[in-house]
RNA sequence: GACCGGGUAGCUCAGUCGGUAGAGCAACGGACUUUUAAUCCGUAGGUCGUGGGUUCGAUCCCCACCCCGGUCACCA
């Protein structure tokens, strides 16, 4: 595996090999023949001359700032208000979606975060100078526009421009595509920006011109925001614990690993923040959460990125019976504040996320879903089936780690609607308290809703002794070549012997639960910057 | 990591049974003072992912590699 080097390109001090002039070069080039080199896109050579045609008009192409009185929606809602023929002046900003150039007058559309306003353009009623910088607008440019509201013949509510102002050029054109308002009043886009890799490496431009992806991460924005507020009406208090630990733990992956020079010490990128979180209960903050990322050095697909958000919360004295109940009340408050509904089309499947979920033991999962009993299998049953559901490396595996893989392969992707499945395996669960009353199970569960994980939870084990011989379980599976069991934290051992008192815990898949919620079958979908392999030497 | 699909103009795509490529939109020039996928006339725009090979000739066939997507494996 080699190392890939940064995608950044170079820049040097030197003589232009166009021009001969000493600058800061960029492909040997400085910055006025760089743009107007052949090597760039007409359209980009096109709009940097209009930065010289602009400075000779004496219009400053970068503003500082811009008083608006309304939003685009709020300009639209203000003519509602007034009713009348003439609506009310406005100030607005926006970038320019569409232009229709009719000659002696122009349509065309401004869009911002939340809203799209047709501006109309009529020479007559511009000053020269305004009507001048008409002629250098580009699709893209950001303006602000002054003038009153008023109704076309078509209906559309309208700004009728009687001072334009430029905020920000465009050197580049956006993907635009064309948009057609149908009879039914629906948005059909034409041509746009589709491609999912330009989509992910531009996400600028991806949410520049589609509006439909600003909502998913608005409506992302609100439902992280209602999971706050729904644990801080219960009286969570949110902490920030380390990213960067000496030890990693709290679940099974491979981490990412790091260096501090200073310290001289290796650091791991956190996989999970359960440990510092029941520190704290230790520390009698007794309810906390966090929500952050993780890193876990696995692969990428659908569900899993390599950094990804999760919440974590701890409640003293709560055991998983109410960790089952904050979830569903939980993730249906949420969604329902959000969405208005707690359903979603997802993977062609309606999913319903409201409570209660369905529930059902682990057992009874494996032996509806998996064909096995966990408890009363044969080894080389649970060998035999492992192998069946294509793992090559059934013979050299556990029996914990037969049924778990058992577990993943045959009972998730049948369960699409949120299902709490309860009760795991004790070797699986080297964190969590054994069962009462039946000590080859632990007392956790997990949700899984459209074929994942999305909640893993249990009564946190608070016994140091028996935390103790756990860790040394996974010090052996570790030995044996497990290379996601968990290292011995005796740090942590030590602040369970200062009393972790009886605690419900929880994660929660941000990511996960933003997908369902939005209905995107994709993780990247839902991620602003999702992780993608360097593109080398992709400069246009 | 394996297999399948894809990479062609700024964007969305077509195409070449091997003879160096087209459309729509965007761009540029022109016409049009209520348009809205505006319309009309004209112009320009491409190392066909990268590197090799076969061939008189490769965007097309072969090989390797890179990137994206999907499926599987891995990720409790």
């Amino acid at each position: 595996m080699t190392d890939r080097r940064p995608p950044n390109g170079e820049s040097v001090l030197g003589s232009c090999s166009g021009c001969g002039e000493e600058a800061a070069l960029r492909d040997g080039l400085c910055r006025d023949c760089w743009y107007t080199s052949e090597d760039r896109p007409k359209p980009v050579r096109d709009r940097y001359a209009k930065l010289a045609r602009l400075e000779e008009l004496g219009v400053e192409p970068y503003a500082y700032g811009f008083d608006r009185t309304h939003t685009l929606p709020e300009a639209l809602a203000a003519y509602e208000d007034g009713g009348g023929e003439e609506g009310p002046q406005v100030r607005v900003a926006g970038r320019v979606l569409s232009y229709r150039d009719l000659g002696g007058s122009a349509f065309g559309h401004v869009g911002d975060r939340s809203g799209r306003l047709q501006v109309y353009f009529k020479r007559d009623l511009l000053a020269d100078a305004d009507s001048d910088l008409l002629d250098l607008l580009d699709l893209g440019d950001w303006v602000g526009v002054t003038g009153p509201l008023f109704r076309t013949r078509t209906g559309e509510v309208t700004v009728r421009a009687e001072q334009l102002v430029l905020l920000a050029k465009t050197l580049r054109p956006l993907p635009f595509g064309k948009e057609e308002i149908t009879e039914d009043g629906e948005r059909v886009v034409h041509s746009g920006f589709a491609n999912p890799e330009a989509r992910y490496r531009q996400r600028y431009a991806d949410l520049a011109v589609n509006p439909g992806v600003r909502e998913i991460f608005e409506a992302r924005a609100g439902i992280v925001r209602e999971l706050r507020r729904f644990l801080e009406d219960r009286d969570f208090l949110e902490v920030e614990t380390p990213i960067l630990q000496p030890l990693y733990g709290g679940a099974f992956a491979r981490p990412f690993t790091t260096y501090h020079n200073e310290l001289d010490s290796t650091l791991y990128l956190r996989i999970a923040d359960e440990l510092y979180l029941k520190r704290l209960i230790v520390g009698s903050l007794d309810r906390v959460y966090e929500i952050g990322k993780n890193f876990r050095n696995e692969g990428i697909d659908r569900t899993h990125s390599p950094e990804f958000t999760m919440l974590e919360l701890y409640q003293a004295f709560a055991d998983y019976e109410g960790m089952i109940e904050l979830a569903e009340s939980m993730v249906s408050t949420a969604i329902e504040k959000v969405l208005g509904v707690t359903e979603r089309e997802y993977e062609g499947t309606l999913i319903r996320l409201g409570a209660p979920w369905r529930r059902m033991t682990y057992r009874d999962a494996l032996i509806e879903y998996g064909g096995v009993d966990p408890l009363e299998a044969e080894l080389e049953e649970l060998r035999r089936e492992a192998e069946a559901s294509g793992r090559s490396d059934a013979e050299d595996l556990p029996r914990e780690k037969l049924i778990d893989v058992l577990f993943s392969a045959r009972v998730e992707p049948h369960l699409l609607q949120p299902t709490v499945v309860y009760d795991f395996p004790i070797e699986i669960s080297p964190l969590a308290k054994p069962k009462r009353g039946e000590p080859r199970l632990a007392e956790r569960f997990e949700v899984i809703a459209g074929g994942s994980e999305l909640i893993n939870a249990f009564s946190e084990l608070n016994d140091p002794m028996d935390q103790w011989d756990r860790f040394a379980a996974q010090a052996c599976a570790r030995a044996a070549g497990d290379l996601e069991a968990q290292p011995l934290d005796e740090d942590y051992l030590r602040a369970l012997e200062y009393g972790l008192p009886p605690t419900g815990g929880l994660g929660l898949g941000v990511d996960r639960l933003i997908m369902l919620a939005t209905g995107l079958g994709s993780i990247r979908e839902v991620t602003l910057f999702p992780s993608l392999r360097p593109d080398e030497g992709a400069e246009e």
